[in-house]
DNA sequence: GCAAGGTC
């Protein structure tokens, strides 16, 4: 018989690929790591190899890490720059040391190796190291590889009948962001370190570190303080309609919607007035929907969990990683929101069915409410989206556990749920020679709603009879005045959303990023009372259909540019809850200022730099260059910055100075 | 004393 050596990214992916190939007859075996187990069995992979021995095992993600050599420790010698075309090398951690050699064993008795990584680019790279490892037990092993995109049984058969190879191409891309992490980063923080110490103070003990993210993510926190602090408000001017009849008042919203120049409102107001009646030019009623939400991903786990659940980004993945570990929900991290066709998401659902919660609303879709979930864009071909696996009584999990599994539950459940739906009217006013449109919203069926607490369709309202033609004298028409208001700080849903646009961080390390902007005193968070500008409400708007995903606007500027509305809408999802945000320290704000003012053209706390090595990552994954060249050039780029960065040390020094050691705060 | 990316 063949023998095959498997080996997969994580232990759990090792278990279930073993149990569905092996078909009930596996024998497990320990090794010497905690985690990883040997699953031992039989299994036909058809031509060439037919029924085979097959030994499955894993790795624990990354099976090796890129170092300098010894002499490199020191950060006083040789020079930071050094750091740029140093030797480096890669090694085994001590802590999968008996990761390496379990495999390295193993393959010795194997004719083929069979990786079972994850379908991604970081992925492929640790499919490289496990073919690495393997073939220092055995040379002559044959490496293949299965292309799996989740582990529902027919897929996982079909992966291992059809093998693929391991794409070098994209390890190679990741190999080229490892060293270029490593050089830049530690090249930088010790620049930083050992050059801004010399100003003492709380400086003098610091580390100040530079990663190529967590610097575009302080920039996002530096830019969006500086953008409120330098807000100037604009004054502005507008008409306001209202009519009561029925014992409803209606106000119309001016077309115009405001304006800048008082005159020219003062104008359109007095042909308004001057009109007397306003005329009915169109009422219009339909059917209207609120979308249900999309299947569930990492990012908007944690972009719902830090509006809605009062956790951070970092405790929720924490927490979603044990009840994952405790097998009641399925892997945390995923970029993917749309659910594969043969997933049996009707099971899911029953599952739930004995809670008191929400068991009677499940019991309702497995009674025939229940509905293919909508499919979003995203895929990332290793994971589904988050979705509860079994039901986990409330009494088997403390607190947090308790929240983020009712969030992932819930969610789950609206996604399999229908549409809410409702009929909106429109009506549309000419008056002088002003338009006016008034819209009002009657929910007829709340349907997913009813089971996600998180959404409500506000601004419900059930407007009087118009008739098209008809004339009246509005109740009331005055001229306003306003002011724009600025945006709000980051709170850390928006800082997540920004971090998600720019492709800042993986779905895995977001939270860690934020984390380590704290944890080097770069940002602090601060608690403000909730309200203006701050609506938790998602979709407060209630548009028609919804928005799309607000991948990249940003709130503020959207904010910014609405200016007075806010306002008007004062206290409405606001009131009573405070809202944590996102303040930079002198230090943080000092260190993007600093990069700022030394004016390169490659400015270290932008997103861009971050954007352009997800580029050349791309270029080699599609041969249009290769790790070799992109090292090469990169390296000099940033080596360049370096020594740019050396001989404007002094402006970086000086706004430290100015802000950090004399304490400036704005 | 330094990065970012996997995973436990």
């Amino acid at each position: 018989m063949t023998r095959i050596l498997c080996v997969a990214e994580k232990p759990s992916i090792a278990k279930a690929v073993a149990n569905h190939l092996g078909g009930g007859r596996v024998e497990m075996r320990n090794t010497r790591d905690t985690y990883v187990k040997n699953y031992i069995f039989n299994f036909d992979f058809g031509a060439p190899w037919g029924q085979s021995s097959v030994t499955m095992t894993s790795v624990r993600g990354h099976l090796t890490d890129l170092q300098f050599p010894p002499e490199y420790k020191r950060w006083d010698h040789p020079p930071p720059d050094a750091l740029f075309n140093a030797p480096v090398v890669i090694g085994v951690p001590e802590n999968n040391k008996h990761v390496a050699t379990n495999i390295e064993e193993q393959a010795r008795y194997a004719d083929v190796l069979f990786i079972w990584t994850d379908c991604d680019r970081e992925g492929e790279h640790i499919g490289g190291e496990v073919r690495d490892a393997a073939r220092k037990g055995n040379r002559q092993i044959q490496i293949k590889r299965a292309r799996f995109s989740n582990i529902e049984r027919g897929h996982v058969i079909s992966a291992a009948r059809n093998p693929i190879a391991l794409d070098d191409k994209q390890v190679e891309a990741v190999a080229a962001r490892i060293e270029l992490d490593l050089r830049i980063g530690y090249a930088f923080t010790r620049f930083l370190t050992l050059n801004l110490q010399t100003l003492g103070g709380d400086l003098a003990e610091m580390v100040l570190s530079y990663g190529s993210c967590q610097f575009p993510t302080l920039g996002f926190v530096v830019d969006r303080y500086f953008r409120v602090k330098n807000f100037v408000p604009e004054t502005f001017w507008a008409i306001k309609v209202m009519h009561e009849r029925e014992g409803m008042k209606v106000n119309f919203n001016w077309s115009r919607h405001r304006l800048f120049d008082r005159m020219a409102v003062v104008l359109f107001y007095e042909r308004c007035l001057s009109a007397k009646v306003a005329r009915v030019t169109k009422v219009q009623e339909k059917p209207t929907k609120k979308w249900k939400p999309l299947p569930l991903t990492t990012v908007e786990l944690q972009k719902m969990a830090t509006r809605f659940l009062g956790l951070t980004g970092q405790v929720t993945m924490t927490v979603a990683e044990g009840l994952y570990n405790k097998g009641f929900i399925s892997y945390p991290r995923t970029e993917t929101d749309r659910f594969d066709k043969a997933m049996n998401l009707r099971e899911l659902v029953r599952k739930q069915t004995p809670d008191t919660r929400w068991g009677p609303f499940a019991q309702n879709l497995v009674d025939g409410a229940f509905q293919q979930p909508r499919q979003g864009r995203h895929d990332d071909k290793a994971h589904p989206p988050i979705h509860p696996i079994t039901y986990a009584a409330p009494t088997v999990l403390n607190e947090n556990e308790r929240k983020v599994y009712e969030f992932v539950v819930r969610r789950f459940l609206a996604c399999c749920s229908e549409d809410a739906r409702g009929v909106a009217t429109d009506v549309e006013i000419t008056y002088g020679e002003e338009f006016f449109t008034a819209h009002g919203v009657i929910v007829l069926e709340t349907n997913y709603l009813d089971v996600y607490p998180y959404e409500k369709w506000t601004g419900t309202a059930m407007l009087p009879k118009f008739t098209l033609g008809e004339r009246f004298e509005p109740t009331e028409a005055l001229m306003t005045e306003g002011k724009t208001s600025p945006p709000g700080y980051l709170t850390e849903a928006d800082l997540i959303a920004l971090m998600d646009a720019n492709g800042i961080g993986t779905d895995a390390t977001m939270a860690e990023h934020i984390a380590k902007i704290q944890e080097r005193k770069y940002v602090s968070t601060q608690q403000i009372a909730g309200g203006r500008g701050y609506n938790n409400d998602v979709d407060e708007d209630a548009a028609e259909p919804n928005p799309p995903p607000a991948r990249g606007r940003g709130r503020g500027r959207a904010r910014a540019a609405r200016g007075g509305r806010g306002a008007a809408r004062g206290g409405r999802g606001g009131g009573g809850h405070s809202v944590t945000v996102f303040l930079p320290t002198s230090l943080g704000a000092a260190l993007i200022l600093g990069f700022d003012r030394m004016q390169f053209d490659t400015s270290l706390g932008k997103p861009f730099l971050r954007k352009e090595m997800e580029l050349q990552m791309k270029a080699i994954c599609e041969g249009r260059t290769t790790k070799r060249q992109v090292l090469q050039e990169s390296i000099a780029k940033y080596r360049n910055v370096y020594f740019q960065s050396r001989d404007a040390l002094n402006i970086l020094k000086a706004v430290c100075r100015e802000y950090v050691i004399e304490g400036r705060t704005g």
